[in-house]
DNA sequence: AAAATATGACCGAACAGTCGGTCAGTCAAG
DNA sequence: CTTGACTGACCGACTGTTCGGTCATATTTT
């Protein structure tokens, strides 16, 4: 039969080098020719793997997300009191985000094309929507948790973990530009003793 | 650049059809013909306002951002007590943005484009940056009058500021993608809320 | 074992559509 | 007549996608 089954580590080579370019060059200027050259692979072979530029966007967007997620599952089910996990938990987000910024540069882009898609009253990159979608359940479970045990006051769910979350895609925007690393690190440690203290009985 | 002779009328009506068109299809896929048709001129004459689309991107920049610090401006002058005034600062800025959609798409571009200039060691629109950092001294200013008058407590003022701003932003990213406007104004209020109470002395 | 055959992964030259920018010419005003 | 604002047909560079052909490897045959 087939002699080798197409090889499911190049589809990843390619979204790999994807991510690389797309991020250097935006989803736009970004050129199949130099995905293909980044994976060491012809351009033809790209088109064996991925019907068009648009399934190679969904698919990124799908590998950066799951990512995102799995991170944050992992850090969820850390034994730490809510205050602390809420604590680590905006942190981490952070700090993983930051050192992924091939991924927000992206998401950015895709999120943008959702906005508009929906002006256009088209379907978005629903897997996206969804991946944010559980971010802010996964926080909303922290904070009822920290309501129950009495660590954190009464509050609107929803309004806080919206809070929460954007403050963690603010902060890194905001930061995105600057190389002040230093000056990064007072302010974000400011920014969550501020949002914690926020959420004081 | 044009020599001013030319009606600085139609400079603005371009540069307004511009930020119509390219939020509805982004920057890359924006056309300057369906901008010029917009604009109710042809395509030539686009061409005798500004010498590339490149200029036109920067000019719109410049264009949003001066809309949005003079509202910002306006707003800080008013005679209200530095408490107050944060609150209606935070309100109406993500209301002045969110009612401009348009510009919020584009400017998230733009910045997008300036982290990828950074990236490749290149300039990137200064402009932008310096009206960013502008608000951000606003917003400064308004936390040390609160401070000074005992209303706050002490605090780092630039992680402060970073995070009221990163709220800002984030907060209109996350509902760039809903429609839910009820559930928009529930949690603004309560994301405004949480936020002073962590300012409370 | 070795030759013959079959398979499909891989490739990049060529194609076709798109769009920023130009320019030769029109038109209106003074 | 002169000036300059205006125009849109046109050009050419660029790039996503296609497709005919190559080649390494598996399978079958001798």
């Amino acid at each position: 039969m087939s002699p080798l089954q197409k090889d499911p580590a190049k589809a990843d080579a390619i979204i790999r080098a994807a991510i690389h370019i797309f991020a250097r060059d935006g989803l736009d200027k970004g050129k199949i020719a130099d995905i293909a050259t980044e994976a060491g692979i012809g351009k033809g072979t790209v088109y064996e793997y991925f019907s068009s530029k648009d399934e190679i966007f969904h698919a990124m967007g799908d590998t950066i997300m799951s990512d995102m997620i799995d991170a944050s599952e992992k850090l969820y089910s850390m034994d730490l009191s809510p205050h602390d996990k809420l604590r680590t938990f905006m942190r981490m987000n952070i700090e993983i985000i930051f050192e992924m910024e091939d991924a927000m540069l992206i998401m950015t882009e895709i999120w943008a094309q959702g906005a508009r898609a929906i002006k256009h009253g088209e379907h978005p990159n629903t897997t996206l929507y969804n991946a944010s979608r559980s971010m802010k359940q996964l926080v909303i479970n922290i904070l009822k948790a920290g309501v129950m045990a009495q660590e954190f006051r009464d509050m609107n769910y929803d309004g806080v973990a919206t809070l929460a979350l954007a403050f963690i895609d603010g902060f890194v925007w905001q930061f995105m530009v600057s190389s002040d690393r230093a000056a990064f690190d007072r302010a974000l440690v400011e920014g969550i003793e501020s949002f914690m203290k926020g959420l004081e009985r």
